[in-house]
DNA sequence: CAGTCCCT
DNA sequence: ACGG
């Protein structure tokens, strides 16, 4: 530890300052160490109630690589034979989701300054494999409401686009701690994960997911739950 | 169209 | 571009 070695290479801050669309936000580094184990312990607990389960695409059944579960009064839910929806029920325990943690109820108004709480938390689990193609989070009543990420273990490689699928794509570096969120002119932009950096992280070993990986948590406010939206 | 596959 |  003698010697500074930090780089100032100018090429580094330029891409640093990447502008990034009006309304998308990244926190780097929102969480530190003992915030990130502190989330990560609540998301435990909830998977223990609500266990990660493999959803698949409407219509050709082709299954997601993510492997998600929800928190809150409704949860997000796709297959083959009903399409995406929100659904107040796991669907293979057939129980009501966990409540959403009250860390992440404090994080959302703390972040967005918006009086109703959300109500549906997504939880994303990425192994080495798992990728996420470039979508919209459409579907939910409340454009107006934006929606809150917050990334935990393994690094990520985050796409950003446009409001068109064809827009260009920046890529962005996510780490453990860090928070994303966009709404507002950002709420519908497209977005997706081209894939996750094994091993980047301890956060996930450490707390027993024994195979490490990434855990994403998105929040958001809907009105009403819905049989198919597409 | 939150999927995969294949091509310039 | 595809098929569902």
């Amino acid at each position: 530890m003698g010697h500074r070695s930090r780089s100032r290479h100018p090429t580094l801050f330029a891409s640093e300052a990447v502008d990034l669309p009006p309304g998308f936000h990244h926190l780097p580094g929102f969480y530190d160490a003992a915030g990130q184990r502190s989330i990560l312990v609540d998301i435990r607990a909830v998977l223990a109630d609500a266990p990660l389960f493999q959803q698949a695409m409407p219509k050709t059944g082709a299954p997601l690589s993510v492997k998600m579960s929800n928190a809150g009064t409704f949860g997000w839910v796709t297959d083959r034979e009903g399409g995406y929806r929100y659904q107040s029920r796991h669907p293979t325990t057939g129980k009501q989701w966990p409540p959403i943690p009250s860390s992440l109820l404090e994080l959302w108004k703390k972040l967005t300054g918006e009086v109703i709480p959300p109500n549906l938390c997504l939880i994303n689990f990425y192994d080495a494999e798992a990728r996420l193609g470039l979508h919209q989070d459409k579907g939910e009543s409340s454009l107006d409401a934006p929606v809150v990420s917050v990334s935990l273990g393994d690094d990520a490689t985050f796409l950003v686009g446009g409001m068109s699928r064809k827009d260009p794509v920046r890529r962005l570096r996510l780490h453990s701690g860090d928070v994303v969120w966009f709404g507002g002119p950002a709420r519908l932009i497209y977005h997706g994960v081209e894939g996750i950096v094994p091993g980047s992280s301890s956060l996930l070993t450490d707390e027993g997911f024994a195979d490490g990986g990434r855990i994403n948590l998105t929040l958001r406010r809907i009105d009403r739950p819905s049989d198919e939206m597409t």
